[in-house]
DNA sequence: TACAAAATTAAACAACTGTTTAATTTAAAC
DNA sequence: GTTTAAATTAAACAGTTGTTTAATTTTGTA
């Protein structure tokens, strides 16, 4: 599998990604692309062959990214609840950061049967899972947390909130008086965050 | 604004939410639409007028059915918590039933800037926002809930996770050895449902 | 400078998009 | 049974889609 790319293959990839995330992947065309990118339409299918396998090449940019990201996280010397606060803020930071991808994955290309393509971005879960887990019994394990949590749910209880919060964009800056997308996003990175992190260690610890 | 359809319309109504739910609404082609309703091209025209009404008039006829559907919830004599559950349970239960409408409303038509459509649908927002915070504010007063959440985010952790989960379905099938659909949907409607549950309520309960 | 490979272009391709037309069939009313 | 409106149809419309072609320019190498 090709991981490397020369200039002109990034610039296309990363403008692609903004569209696709702005529009879709359905909603977003070759031309579009190529406008936005100040190239010719030829040069898509020259470098990446099609437009889906433009959407492949743009996956496998993006998760060898997160694999080193993931890897330069240190938690030790912490209790369970601030590694859990630490991992929140590392994975909705990465989220942030990789908004179009992460729309595509799992919003628009997760429901339909390209698993096979897929394989990339399994990996990545399974091993975000696993950073989840250790931390989970080991704080179990302490009698700080709670034993009948079902972990894999937790995730999308992070990344669906995150979500379904940008992408109601428009609702959300009105209900909460943000007038500027700067505002926005700075909620997002506070107050949301916030939210977020506090509903999942109330969700390990809490007796009832 | 037209909110009564005939037979056929309604057909070629749930057809479309069907299609759209799955493919997406740019992913969804008129002529697909049409192939399925076993109708001629030139019907939704004739009818709706154009895709983008289509849509419209699918929103119009499925929000009616919501405001239905939340006025006859009782919730007298029971307390907050019990209360939050069953609110829960209505909200997730109207999701599922509803999904395709959800799903284009949240996170493909949200986004853009279609604001001027969407007023039936802030209105069924409103009136969600407006009954959690009934609850909350009881719960409060009676000292069960914490004083420090933001209500308005509460939603978007309900309809997030369901929705995350949902629309990733290969990924959880697949790791909670769930074979069938039938399966995966009472998955949903058992675990996920108590999982969503419980971590609001941890959330509104739980003091650091 | 001469040559070959890579990059870039405009144009064309067929298939598909949403929508409209005008003709035809069906149904209802008188 | 005739008339009138509604429903349905196939065909055409113009524009867009992803992709390929073949010609041209640019680049690197000897």
């Amino acid at each position: 599998m090709k991981t490397d790319f020369n200039e002109k293959q990034v610039q296309i990839l990363l403008i692609a990604e903004t569209l696709f995330a702005e529009n879709g992947f359905e909603g977003t065309s070759i031309r579009t692309i190529a406008k936005a990118a100040e190239i010719n339409v030829a040069m898509v299918s020259y470098y990446f062959g099609s437009k889906e396998k433009l959407l492949e090449a743009l996956i496998v940019y993006r998760t060898s990214d997160l694999k080193i990201q993931i890897e330069n996280l240190s938690l030790e010397d912490l209790d369970p609840i601030e590694k859990i606060d630490k991992l929140i803020e590392l994975y909705i930071n990465r989220i942030r950061c990789n908004k179009g991808i992460y729309r595509i994955l799992h919003f628009e290309f997760a429901s339909e049967e390209k698993e096979d393509k897929l394989k990339v971005l399994n990996e990545v879960r399974d091993r975000n899972l696993k950073s989840l887990e250790t931390i989970i019994h080991e704080g179990q394990q302490k009698g700080i947390f709670r034993k009948d949590v079902i972990i894999p749910l937790i995730s999308p209880t992070i990344m669906g909130t995150f979500f379904h919060f940008t992408m109601n964009k428009a609702y959300f800056k009105k209900l909460f008086n943000l007038e500027t997308d700067e505002q926005f996003e700075n909620y997002v990175q506070t107050q949301l965050k916030t939210h977020i992190q506090q509903t999942i260690k109330a969700l390990l610890i809490y007796e009832s």
